[in-house]
DNA sequence: TATGAATGAGATTTCATTCAT
DNA sequence: CATGAATGAAATCTCATTCAT
């Protein structure tokens, strides 16, 4: 029992390291079978083929900021849907308002640190390659939703769902970004933070056409 | 004469698409060289490697934008230099003064369209998986000597280094995002004076740390 | 258990054949493979490439000879060492003396009479293609020696380095030639036998040179 | 018509360069005629294939040794049948007598240097591989027929046809191996001279068997 | 004389996966 | 639970040679 659990496992931190080292599609079974110290064969009996292997890594800490997210966005809509006065929008944008949700995220992501460098840089040649354009997506739309409700404020102009698009993007990226770039998490908050204000600061003006 | 253009440029168009289609490590000479109707012996007689057939599409685009950037940002360090007055940073932040070589980096980048897409996402595994890095170093120059300047002009302030990174490649990564988004030229560059403007707007903000 | 052993087998038996045949470089995996009845995939999970096939078939034969020597040798020079009348050289070209090394020695090239005969004539290309010229410039050091003691008797003779390098090319050649030559191992013994008796004979005036 | 020469003649130097880099196999006419600043179809007009190249560079140096030798042979033999006393052998034995010939062969092998190392060390796979081995053949005649001679008059005594081929191989080997190693035509008769008088001395005791 | 394009067969090596044991 | 053998297809690249021009 414990043994099969311990191969288990050293197959696992030898497919990170390998996968981590050489990223999926270059990384070879025969190595993280080698470094686990077993034979080809006993990686089929605990993984289905090699997606799954990848899978069994990050698979979990995915579905935690997936379900994170689509959480926290559900409940943003039904706040915005309650919007009528201009000055709900302003206090929507206020800073602090995000702090919850963007330091929750930020420590789930330092907390599976490996895990979502392996999702983000070197999940190519897997399902997981578009998890960050699914997290976009799923973030685009609050953004879209109060782009409209701004521009319903605003008479003369219209959302630039181009612009809503971009915003969400740097959005997320700004996330992978300091993640890539910053070990520290305490850092990395501080930076998560001066970014939100950034575009909190300009993004209605950027998302917001006047009609010519 | 014309039947060996004709070879060498089918052997091209042909390595374009399957390099779009499949990037460059999962691209297949032997596919490339069967769409061309010739055998793989043919490819090496125009081409060293596989390498150099992907280099033989890019580079020369690539080199244009290189150029084009490392006299931009030559010129700019010298206007820099010059600052003195508070004013000046704020003109040098007017976005007319920008508007010259992002126009003219946004048609360059629409006219070599496949090759910029080649470069930005099918180039992994060649020399040129780094270029958007090097263009963002490039960059991230003139960025923070002029964060340098801003920041001798309001006392009590210092300049993050990260956040200039930071903010150097959202400027670089939108071209990106719009080129791999928005096929129209023009409407692309309504884009990019958008985003100028919204970097612009906060960026000084953004790269200046109050000191404790 | 024992297809196993059979089938890694009939590898290094067709592999062994096809290097006689050919020789290393022009040897075909292919073929071996063919003719060993497996696949070229199956080659490549007893031998790591081309050459480790090779060696796996040559090597032990040649550590056993290189041990053989590098001791026969060692204890050679202390026996040199304690040299001091010129009867002590005599006697150390007696061939009765030597008969006992190079007998065995003549009877490991033919106990691995295959083996021996790829590293001498098909090892090109390989890690032992300088076999031959490693143990000349292992016996060397022994001729060297023994010329030197012999000369220090003489006086006004010196020693020539490069006929010493000679007569061991040609006492090392010898067991070749007969090995490539003599299929029959008495034979050989006596062939060994009356060529060391010719070059004791002669050795040491082609060796020293008079001083003008 | 000068042009032309010069073409060929730098196609026989840059193949005379390859092919003392990398031996005849391994050789590549690509690069053979890139260095000569010519295409690969220019080759063919002057040379058939690739060995044809080859013999292009080396056949005439081997014409005149292979000549040289035949009429030195055929010389010897009239001169040993006439013998009749002992004395005649050892007469024949008389070093001196060998010089002319051996010193002529010395002077061809320095004046075609490189051509003789190429059919010495690499030639392989072309028909001039057993060069060597044929003017053993042609030399090893008149040492049995001498060595015939001489058993004629030691009673008891009979050819051993083995030591023959030995004793030849080693007096051809002497001139590859000085060539090989000593690159001052000077020095290198010295050397042939002690060689021919080492192997004089007691080549005879080596051939000579006595019956049992 | 010489070019330059093209052939076509060959080479070694890698790899995820399967399966009997 | 794990082994270890084997598959089979694919990969890039090299090369001597040919031939129309």
């Amino acid at each position: 029992m414990k043994e099969e659990r311990e191969t288990k496992k050293r197959l696992l931190d030898s497919a990170k390291a390998e996968f981590m080292d050489k990223g999926f599609e270059k990384a070879s079974l025969r190595t993280i079978c080698k470094n686990a110290g077993v034979t080809t064969g006993a990686l089929y009996f605990f993984f289905n083929n090699k997606e799954d292997l990848f899978a069994a890594i990050v698979e979990e800490p995915y579905k935690i900021v997936l379900q994170m997210s689509l959480e926290h966005f559900d409940g943003h809509e039904i706040i915005f849907s309650s919007f009528s006065a201009p000055s709900d929008i302003e206090a929507a944008c206020n800073p602090e308002e995000h702090n919850d949700f963007e330091y929750k995220l930020t420590h789930i992501l330092y907390q599976y640190y490996d895990e979502f460098l392996l999702i983000i840089e070197k999940s190519q040649g897997t399902r997981f390659e578009n998890c960050v354009d699914t997290i976009v997506e799923l973030t685009e739309k609050s953004y879209i939703f109060m782009a409209q409700k701004a521009a319903e404020i605003r008479p003369g102009c219209r959302v630039s769902k181009y612009m809503c698009h971009w915003i969400t993007h740097i959005s997320i990226d700004a996330f992978i970004h300091i993640l890539t770039h910053v070990s520290d998490e305490n850092m990395a908050l501080k930076y998560v933070k001066k970014v939100i204000d950034f575009i909190l600061n300009g993004w209605i003006d950027l998302v917001l056409i006047e009609e010519e």
